[in-house]
RNA sequence: GCCGAAGUGGCGGAAUGGCAGACGCACACGACUCAAAAUCGUGCGGGAAACCAUGAGGGUUCGAGUCCCUCCUUCGGCACCA
């Protein structure tokens, strides 16, 4: 049989018939959203790890339809971004070609597979029309006060300019191998940190499963606690913030960002300011996340000459700086207790500092520090803390806060993890931010009758030596009027980051043509949130939170109609290599989907991705695996041989059919991909067994195995004539009352070891179990006179005796 | 370092706290064949057995792959979160 010509044939009829084309309003059907994160299209191509997302979620898709629900199922590119960049620099082309090529090879490979897709509703985020959007939507963040300019860091290198984390290596540029700087920046943000309590508490209306919860959690990182002024002996002041008040009468030392303020500010007082400039050049060469690596070691240097004043008792201690100490975070200033902080008790160990213990409850020369998740579980009592000793802990806190802010040097505070969204990149294959700066006027955007600020084609689009976009290079693009004062102004060059195009995509698939909005209420509303939402475990917490916070936004201004996009959100395990590591073209252990089809065909390919393990676990490529699905699939086709009329399913077949409906059934709707598929061979088995099936049946296991096997299972459909056609058929429901046996086979026990395996009768009582297990031989036998202490009895499965 | 996920036969993996290994691969034997492939059938964790087996060690329970604690290993993410 040729799997390829028959799947062909069915591919061209679908398109021809617009099969999976979808309105936004079906009268009389509910709307279902299944969304997949649309793919990035590297040169790379699509691999077979992709398609078992595809084609799992097409299954869920294929269903939904035969259970009635008018289904929204689309796909697009994630087309902006680095990678595309770069092939272009070395391919010397532009970015453009690029990426219209790796589309066309992308959608190529995406159509053998055989999705129900509606592709009249593609879309790609480098578009115009897309990026238009993206650009109307930032300025609203701009025109609300949630965008602005702000100073930040990034990675210089020398001769390639400003690098993404991901160009540096150890410290060096990975093209060019230059020490790689942290440079000052003026960059776009979008005030993110604004909407963390509302990320964090809105997960409650989602379904996301459990650890993708924690993860958004995690990462917006609220902790509450307190802010502290600290005088400086030698005048000013700094603020610190901790969630360990309790433990202030603790502090030895006080620990500055290597970036603070203070130290440009004291600097004449500074009696080691040499060797404090050298430390803060040595930090700017690390990335923050090396700075973060606890194991590196605690380095920091001394301000010789200036001390600070702890206010709780006035008691003077030194000041350091330390460069696991970010700027970034709080008020980018510590207060160091040694003894109940880890870090802190490393780095005191290492600069010669004193401990205080102020807690009771553990010896002081274990080598380590009585940290706040241990003493807090104590029930632990200050010591040494004046008026505050013998409190106990959480009470202390309390007494302690309340006489510093009486005080007037401490409040409280709440601090996020999260950080505000940096949004500037000095790269050319992005969205151009539509803003303008007029040197009357400032920073003007550009009227949304402009939109879109297009991409110029230029020659040269490699990053720029002083660390701007290579758009700053082409003047006449650069140049332009103020849209304020009508003088002359020049544009932002800088552009989009990645995340910005799919932060939205999902609603611009609602209503993908609209040239008068991103989408139209009326279509949002038809669909959102987001029914299904899959992407990879990568994705489940950056674009997943730049995603709602982008819709809470449209929300709250009245331009998405849900507060959260996404009902429920899973992820996919990854397909590793046959040999059990990440496929990658260096590495040579490519699947390309295509040679699979060309081979086996896409209907084995995906029975294959569905059976090959649990879905959100990852697993190894085989292609032995695929071999077997085939052999599957060709099975059920040649149950034509063995067909027999018939309207109603047969005595013999009438458990093994409603078993399958049941299990495949609830095993699609709770992303069990693997045991439906298995559930599907052992109805094949029992059909096999009985040595015929009858039109009843077949259609019936045509219908389930269809989401999986699109093409076969409508080929044999249609060549059998069967009424009515697959399109229309309806998803076949179970009888629960056909799936009772008549008897169960129950394992005796006594003290958890079986004894005997006896069928008992389905409809018995509990006591009547009980009484069939003690009057049963073996286990008189095997009681051999004991008391019976207790009997369990677990229905339909076990009875367990205990005797003594 | 922090956060998240996971460790079960030769292999991929099943298993609401209740008979571990469903389903499949590989393998072996048999049938069909001159032969092979395909197909069909049988067997298949270890051990002669008692028993032993779900990364290691403890615990809870009549009963633990599953729940709790301590470790080890692998994978994914990261912006040290004070």
């Amino acid at each position: 049989m040729n799997f390829r010509e028959i799947e062909k044939k069915w591919q061209d009829i679908w398109e021809k018939e617009k099969r999976f084309e979808v309105k936004n309003f079906e009268p009389n059907k509910k709307n279902a959203y299944i969304l997949i994160e649309f793919p990035y299209p590297s040169g790379k191509g699509l691999h077979t790890g992709h398609v078992r997302s595809y084609s799992a979620l097409d299954a869920v898709a294929r269903k939904k339809r035969m259970q009635g629900y008018n289904v929204l199922f689309p796909m697009g590119c994630d087309a902006f971004g680095l990678e595309a960049e770069r092939t272009a620099i070395k391919e010397h082309k532009l970015p453009q070609e690029i990426v219209a090529r790796n589309i066309a090879i992308f959608k190529e490979q995406l159509k053998m597979v055989g999705l129900s897709v509606d592709w009249s509703r593609e879309i790609s985020t480098c578009d115009p029309d897309y990026y238009k959007w993206t650009q109307w939507q930032f300025l609203q963040f701009y025109k609300h006060g949630l965008a602005e300019k702000q100073e930040t860091t990034v990675n210089y290198c020398p001769n390639c300019g400003v690098l993404a984390n991901e160009e540096v290596e150890n410290g060096f540029c990975c093209q060019c191998k230059a020490e790689v700087t942290q440079k000052s920046k003026a960059q776009w943000i979008l005030k993110m940190t604004k909407y963390a309590d509302r990320l964090v508490e809105d997960l409650k209306d989602t379904n996301y499963m459990d650890h993708i919860k924690t993860s958004q959690i995690n990462w917006i990182g609220k902790s509450e606690g307190e802010k502290v002024t600290f005088k400086i002996k030698q005048g000013g002041s700094f603020d610190i913030f901790t969630t360990c008040i309790e433990t202030i009468y603790g502090i030895t030392f006080m620990v500055l960002a290597p970036e603070h303020h203070l130290v440009e500010e004291l600097k004449d007082k500074i009696e080691n300011y040499d060797e404090v400039l050298e430390y803060i050049n040595q930090a700017k060469r690390k990335s923050e996340f090396e700075r973060s690596e606890l194991n590196k070691g605690k380095s920091g240097v001394c301000l010789k000459g200036i001390t600070a004043i702890n206010p709780v008792n006035n008691k003077e201690v030194p000041i350091y700086l330390g460069d696991f100490v970010l700027a970034s975070y709080g008020s980018g200033a510590v207060m160091a207790v040694p003894s109940h902080d880890q870090r802190d008790y490393e780095f005191a160990c290492e600069h010669n500092i004193e401990l205080i213990p102020v807690i009771t409850g553990k010896n002081e020369k274990s080598g380590c520090a009585y940290e706040k998740q241990d003493y807090l579980n104590d029930n632990a009592t200050l010591i040494n803390s004046e008026e505050f000793s013998g409190l106990e802990v959480h009470e202390a806190k309390k007494q302690i806060a309340l006489k510093l802010e009486n005080m007037g040097v401490a409040e409280k505070q709440v601090n996020f993890k999260m950080r505000d969204w940096i949004f500037s990149r000095q790269r050319y294959w992005g969205e151009p931010i539509p803003m303008v700066y007029c040197e009357k006027c400032g920073w003007q955007p550009v009227p949304e009758c402009d939109l879109p600020v297009t991409l110029p084609k230029v020659d040269s689009y490699e990053p720029t030596l002083d660390g701007e976009s290579p758009l700053s290079l082409i003047e006449d693009w650069v140049n332009t009027t103020c849209p304020k004062c009508g003088g002359k102004a020049k544009r932002e060059t800088d552009t989009m980051p990645g995340w910005a195009g799919s932060s939205w995509y999902f609603m611009r698939y609602c209503d993908p043509k609209n040239d008068k909005e991103f989408a139209s209420m009326d279509a949002l509303k038809s669909w959102l949130p987001v029914d299904l939402y899959n992407g990879g475990n990568e994705h489940t917490t950056r674009h997943l939170l730049y995603a709602r916070f982008w819709n809470k936004f449209l929300y709250d201004i009245g331009l998405s109609p849900v507060s959260e996009p996404f009902k429920s959100r899973i992820s996919q395990g990854l397909v590793l290599g046959s040999n059990g590591v990440k496929m990658s073209k260096s590495l040579g252990n490519v699947v390309d989907p295509r040679d699979v089809i060309n081979e086996y065909g896409a209907d084995s390919l995906r029975v294959w991705e569905s059976f090959m393990g649990d879905y959100f676990q990852s697993v190894n490529w085989s292609d032995d695996g695929v071999k077997a699905c085939n052999k599957f699939i060709t099975k059920v086709y040649n149950f034509q041989d063995i067909l027999i009329d018939g309207e109603s399913y047969s005595k013999e077949l009438e458990v093994s059919i409603h078993t399958a409906i049941k299990k495949v059934t609830n095993d699609i709707d709770n992303i069990k991909f693997n045991t439906a598929i298995s559930a599907l061979m052992i109805l094949a088995n029992d059909v096999a067994k009985v040595g015929k099936i009858n039109k009843a049946e077949y259609k019936t296991l045509l219908t389930l195995l269809n989401p999986f096997a699109p093409h076969i299972t409508e080929e044999i459909w249609t060549n059998q004539h069967f009424e009515p056609q697959i399109k229309d058929a309806v998803w076949p429901t179970y009888d629960e009352s056909k799936l009772v046996k008549d008897e169960i086979e129950y394992a005796l026990q006594i003290n958890n070891k079986i004894i005997d395996r006896v069928n008992i009768k389905t409809n018995a009582t509990t006591s009547e179990i009980e009484d069939i297990a003690k009057n049963n031989s073996k286990i008189v036998e095997a009681l051999n006179g004991r008391n019976i202490i207790k009997v369990i009895v677990i229905k339909d499965r076990l009875v367990n005796i205990i005797a003594k």
